[in-house]
DNA sequence: CGACATCTTGACTACAGTCAATACTAGTGG
DNA sequence: CCACTAGTATTGACTGTAGTCAAGATGTCG
């Protein structure tokens, strides 16, 4: 597992997540000890960052890419348990080892903090303390809103929502605009949207072909979808507010 | 909705969540602003506490009871997303309204917090906001073990890690005592487990009646269930290790 | 005792999983 | 440039697990 620890010595005033990751309410003086104690790693596509129960040696930000988290049962089922986008937040503090699979889907950049040096940090200056809360109850959240997903909707209500999701993320919530024809880039492969969802490749696969047929969804290529009317999308999700990750 | 407001006065230093509820990390000083603040409710078995959308004005520990915390599709399927013991929180600061349902199912008393004012205090004091942050880290854990749970697990595995779950919280941790016969009432009704574990209720009733068939559990009554060794049910949830809640 | 909740069991159905063949795409090397 | 391969995706035929609908059993409380 080749790790490759580069150094650009990106000033934080700089660093495109700023103002959403963990840092974010951070005051200058602050920020400076944080700069002072963060290093950067990247993985490539594909790579493990930690298998669950690694130790692992430190906490970090996505800066860059997308990760996922996963749990594995020991005979190969595996649930996919959180996307980890820019500015989310890898390990917990107090912990050492990870409690689970955390795998880069695409290059990934993280900002780390090694793990003792960042808990003392973390007790000496609240502001860390208040994001760190707050994006734990978001995740909470989002991890609650995915068990009523993989519980109790249908294979095609949890195409639905999955896409509905992502689209809610690309784009940015600011313009709730009506039924413009909204275009999305699937990050994830049919057997990971599987991981995701609970169910088989084969049924997202059928599902999606499905959506297709019925003019709810276009595909353009495998992994770009086109989605002419959000409101047909959205009465196939089974629930009508969808909010978050 | 009869919501009965019985102040006992009970001292906080008496409390029985003293240790472990959000207030576990305070000094004798923070804990003095708490009781200031404080205001017990109660809630009879069956009540709800408060509507997934609800304006909630206050957020609380729970101090007697078992609560549950779910939400529900338009259609009526409900998923329940967690368990509300003793120490257990509700609510999220800064935000207005419950995203949740939330059921007493036995007769619950909540230490209550009015809303603003514990925002102010969670500022004021970090260890408040720094317990919460580990209770709240917990909580997410949960939910993602449950993500597997429903996501990936059979009805018969799901039963068993249900019932395995409920043995290492009712049994306390402490002694890890080999075969020793355990057992568990289940404060559930079989529709309660079936809301949880994203099944129907005929389904968790014909997988307890298997188990039952196949002496891996004993029943007495409805509700008592005796594991005579808990590794044969360890060995039906399809994952070695189980954690918590 | 009767009324109502809860639970169990059976018969049947349907949704999603399994296994397998085929298609599409992109990258590699002759 | 084309042939070959490997990874990814689609589709079909069949199976099996859990859901649905319904009858009856058990238990609790007035």
């Amino acid at each position: 597992m080749a790790i490759n620890i580069s150094k650009f010595d990106v000033q934080c005033a700089d660093c495109p997540i700023r103002h959403r990751a963990v840092c974010s309410k951070c005051e200058v003086d602050e920020l400076a000890s944080l700069e002072d104690m963060k290093f950067y790693r990247t993985f490539e596509a594909g790579q493990t960052i930690a298998w669950a129960g690694d130790n692992l040696t430190f906490v970090a930000s996505v800066v860059h890419g997308v990760a996922t988290l996963g749990q594995t049962l020991e005979d190969g089922r595996t649930q996919m348990l959180g996307l980890l986008l820019p500015s989310d937040f890898i390990g917990r503090p107090w912990r050492k080892t990870s409690a689970y699979d955390v795998c880069a889907i695409t290059d990934v950049t993280l900002c780390c903090f090694r793990r003792k040096p960042f808990e003392d940090m973390l007790i000496r200056t609240p502001h860390i303390g208040e994001r760190l809360l707050e994006m734990t109850m978001d995740e909470l959240d989002a991890a609650r809103e995915w068990m009523l997903i993989l519980g109790r909707k249908t294979a095609r209500e949890k195409i639905a929502s999955l896409l509905t999701i992502i689209v809610h993320r690309e784009q940015a919530p600011d313009v709730p605009r009506a039924n413009a024809p909204v275009t999305i880039d699937l990050p994830l492969t049919r057997e990971a949207m599987s991981d995701y969802l609970g169910l088989t490749l084969e049924t997202v696969s059928r599902q999606i072909s499905a959506l297709k047929r019925e003019g709810i969804i276009l595909l353009e290529g495998k992994r770009r979808v086109v989605v002419p009317d959000i409101a047909r999308l959205l009465a196939q999700t089974g629930s009508d507010a969808i909010s978050h990750l």
